[in-house]
DNA sequence: CTCCTGACTCAGC
DNA sequence: GGCTGAGCCAGGA
């Protein structure tokens, strides 16, 4: 898929003159995320150039559930491959049980070698894609 | 328009 | 080494 790149300006972000949507870019990066494979909010939100707002990154998947495709939220964690937002899915072990089915082991609400399934946009699609 | 909150993170105590 | 406070930006009341 390298059909719609993602619009992403690295410029300044956080300047008045932004000419996307912070949420669209969030949930296009959550959509590329490979299965099996998670990534965190530090990571999005550095890759959107505002990685002092991984908070904007959560707060965007608040509003995943309202966009479509639907976003792969159960493959975002906070740092610490913690299961920070499985409270906000539809039932609280919704998450690991996407995460089980994608082969992703879960051990009190922590995802399990973590740092080996991590996916860091700002590397992976930085490649050559 | 102003105030508050929020699925994060880092720094300090 | 765990808890607290502050910073971050956007959206809702």
């Amino acid at each position: 898929m390298q059909k719609k790149r993602i619009a992403v300006r690295e410029g300044k972000p956080r300047s008045t003159n932004r000419d996307y949507s912070f949420f669209d870019n969030v949930y296009e990066v959550v959509r590329q995320i490979p299965k099996g494979r998670i990534t965190s909010f530090g990571a999005i939100a550095n890759y959107l150039g505002t990685k002092l707002s991984a908070r904007m990154v959560g707060w965007a998947m608040n509003g995943a559930h309202s966009v479509s495709p639907k976003v792969p939220a159960h493959r975002v964690v906070n740092r610490n491959g913690m299961l920070t937002g499985k409270a906000h899915f539809a039932t609280p072990d919704k998450m690991e049980e996407l995460l089980a089915k994608e082969k992703i082991k879960v051990e009190k609400d922590t995802v399990v070698e973590f740092e080996k399934l991590f996916w860091d946009p700002a590397k992976e699609l930085s490649l050559d894609r």
